[in-house]
DNA sequence: CTGAAAGCGCTTACAG
DNA sequence: CTGAAAGCGCTTACAG
C-alpha cells in the first residue's frame, strides 16, 4: 500500500505538500495540488484512516448498542441512525447486547478504547462500574428508548409510552369498557412499565380500581399472549377489553380467541402497542399505538450530530408523540 | 486520557516495560507486570487502540455491508454476524447500502481507508469500478447470499434457491398440480431469478411447459403480492397453484384469495418461500419454504474468522440447504 | 528482564 | 507557497 511518502517521492515534492493538497489546505498551489491529486490517481494512493485518526484525534464512527438488531423496532431505528450518520461521514460499529450486562460493559470499553467519536445506547443494565465508564467517556452520548441515570446529564429519544398508553386507555374507556385487562411485557422492561403506569392511570382518573387478577406478566412473543389471555379468560372472566403493552402479546391473544371462537371485538376488544407491519394484515387488523421507529433513529442521530458540531456533551431530549390507529379488533361495550 | 507514557512515568519504568505488561509479553518479571498493571487502574489508564492498530496493522474491524437491516433476512444474519465476530475480538461497522450503487462504493473505499481487517457483503450492483477496489483491498472478502464475479476467487455462503425452489414445485407438483403460476421478486434479484429457474426446470422436467400468461413479476411487498394475484387469476384463470418467490408475496396472495373468497387451499393452493415469522400465525399457515437465515449469518462470519487466522484470501463456500415446511395451504388438485 | 530508539502514516506549527 | 521537524500513542527489534 503505498503511502503520503510515496507519494511524495514519486513527485519530488515534501510529504507536507501531499498532505496539503489531501486536506485542500488553501496554502498550496493549485498546480502542485493537482500535480497531486494526480500522482495519488496514478499509483493508487488511498488515505491510511487510522493514521488520520491517531493524529486529529477523531475516528468519525459512531457507536451504536441496541439489544437486539432482530426486533423491528430497533433494525427500524438502526437504518435511519446509520443513514443520517453516514451521510454525515460516519462510520457506524453496532453492537448487539442481547440485554445482557457483560455485553453492554464490553461495548463501552470498546468505545473508550477504539476512540469512537460518539454513541447512541440502548442499555438494559448499566451497572455501576458501566457508569463509571460512560462518565469518563467524554463524548456525547444519546439514550435511545432508555432514560440515563439521574446524575449523568445526558439526553434521550423517545416516544412518550405513558402517554401512548393513556391513548390506548382512554379509547377503551370512551368505548364504554370498564373492565380491561393488562398484559404486560417483563417486569424489567422499561417501556413495559411506562405503558403500565398509563393504564393504572388512566383506569384511576376515572375513578376505577385496577383488578390484580386482570393483570398479567409475562413476555413479550405472541406465545405468552398467547398463554396471557388464556389466563385472563380464567381468573378475569367479565373483562369486555384488554390493552396488551404490546403488539405480539395483542396478536397471541388473539390467537387464543379465534381459536376458542371467542369473537372480536364483539366479545372482547383487544388493544395493542407498536403498530407491527403484521398488525395490517386483513386476518389481524389490531387497533393499536403507533410509533414513529425510524424517526426516532433519525432523531438520535441528528441530536448526536448535533452534539458533535456544537461540541456539547448534552442536549434537549425528545419525547415523540405515538398515534391512535383504530382499525377492527375495538368496539364499544353491548349495554 | 492518560497514555502509555504516563503510566511510566508514574511508576519510574520504561514505556517498553509498560507495553510489555499491556500485551503480555514474557519479557517481563512477573511483579514488575502487577505494578504496572495496578498503575494502569489507579490512574484510569485504557489503552489506544487507533495507535495499536496503526502499528500493527490490524483494526479488528469487520465491515458488513447489507441492503437493508430492516429486511429480517438481514437483521437475522447481521444479529450472528455480529454475535460470533465480537465473541472474537472483532468490532463490525455495518452499513446500509439501500441498494444503491453509491452507497456500495462508498463502503468499499471506506473499508480501505479504515483499514478493516475483513467484509462480509451483500453487493446487488458491483460496477467495474467497484470490482477494481475489491480486487486492491487485500483482505478476506464473503458473500453472503450473492456470488462473487467470476475472476475473483471469493467464497460465498448462501441457501440453495434453486434446489429450495425445487422442493417448492416438487411439491406442488407431487400433489397433482400442472396449471402452476409464478410471482417473482424484480428481474435483477439474483435470489429471485435462482428460484425462477427452479420454477422452470420443474415444471420442463415433467413435461410442462411453463405457460408466460401465469408468470408475473412485480416487487417483493405483500401489496405486489396482492396485485400479481389479481393479475393472474384474470391472465390464467385455469391455474390451480400459485408458487411466489417469497412469502410476502404469498401472503399478499392470501389476502387477495379472502377478499375475493377464493378458498385456500381447495379452489387454490400457495406455497411461499422464506418461512417468515408471520406465515406460521395461526390465521395464514403458508407453507413454505425455510432458509437457515442465522445460520448463514454466522457460517459467514465462521468462515471470515477462518480466513483471518489462516491468513488466506479465499476458502470454501457453503451452501446451506433449505427445508420445505408444510403448514395449510396447498393440497392436492380436486380431480 | 529492562530501556533507548526507530517507526507505523499521517498533520501541523514553524521557518523560510 | 514549500519543506524540515516534531509528534499522535503505541510496538518492536536491538543492546545491554
Amino acid at each position: 500500500m503505498p503511502t503520503i511518502k510515496d507519494v511524495a517521492k514519486h513527485l519530488g515534492v515534501s510529504v507536507s505538500t501531499v498532505s496539503r493538497a489531501l486536506n485542500n489546505h488553501p496554502d498550496i498551489k493549485q498546480d502542485t495540488k493537482n500535480e497531486v491529486l494526480e500522482a495519488m490517481k496514478r499509483i493508487n494512493y488511498t488515505p491510511n484512516a487510522v493514521a488520520r485518526s491517531l493524529i486529529s484525534r477523531k475516528s468519525n464512527t459512531i457507536g451504536l448498542m441496541i439489544p437486539d438488531i432482530t426486533d423491528p423496532f430497533f433494525s427500524a431505528m438502526a437504518h435511519d441512525v446509520e443513514e443520517v450518520l453516514s451521510d454525515n461521514g460516519y462510520q457506524v460499529v453496532y453492537v448487539n447486547t442481547s440485554r445482557r450486562l457483560e455485553k453492554e460493559k464490553r461495548f463501552l470499553t470498546s468505545v473508550m478504547e477504539r476512540k469512537m467519536d460518539g454513541i447512541i445506547v440502548t442499555p438494559d443494565f448499566l451497572d455501576e462500574e458501566a457508569l463509571e465508564i460512560m462518565r469518563r467517556l467524554e463524548i456525547p452520548v444519546v439514550f435511545l428508548r432508555r432514560r440515563p441515570p439521574q446524575d449523568l446529564d445526558m439526553p434521550f429519544v423517545d416516544v412518550d409510552h405513558y402517554e401512548g398508553a393513556c391513548n390506548a386507555m382512554d379509547y377503551l374507556l370512551s368505548l364504554g369498557h370498564s373492565r380491561i385487562g393488562f398484559m404486560g411485557m417483563p417486569p424489567y422492561s422499561f417501556t413495559g412499565q411506562e405503558r403500565y403506569r398509563g393504564y393504572v392511570d388512566c383506569l384511576k382518573k376515572r375513578g376505577l380500581e385496577p383488578d390484580p387478577s386482570g393483570i398479567v406478566w409475562d413476555g413479550r412473543t405472541i406465545a405468552c399472549g398467547y398463554r396471557a389471555m388464556g389466563k385472563l379468560m380464567e381468573d378475569y372472566p367479565s373483562m369486555t377489553a384488554v390493552f396488551a403493552a404490546n403488539d405480539l402479546l395483542g396478536i397471541g391473544a388473539l390467537e387464543w380467541l379465534a381459536e376458542h371462537k371467542l369473537s372480536v371485538p364483539e366479545r372482547m376488544s383487544v388493544i395493542g402497542f407498536d403498530n407491527l407491519e403484521v398488525s395490517d394484515l386483513h386476518w389481524i387488523k389490531l387497533t393499536t399505538v403507533a410509533q414513529p421507529r425510524k424517526e426516532m433513529g433519525r432523531k438520535a442521530a441528528e441530536v448526536l450530530l448535533q452534539m458533535l458540531t456544537e461540541n456539547k456533551l448534552t442536549a434537549q431530549s425528545i419525547l415523540l408523540p405515538t398515534k391512535l390507529i383504530i382499525r377492527e379488533t375495538c368496539t364499544s361495550v353491548i349495554k
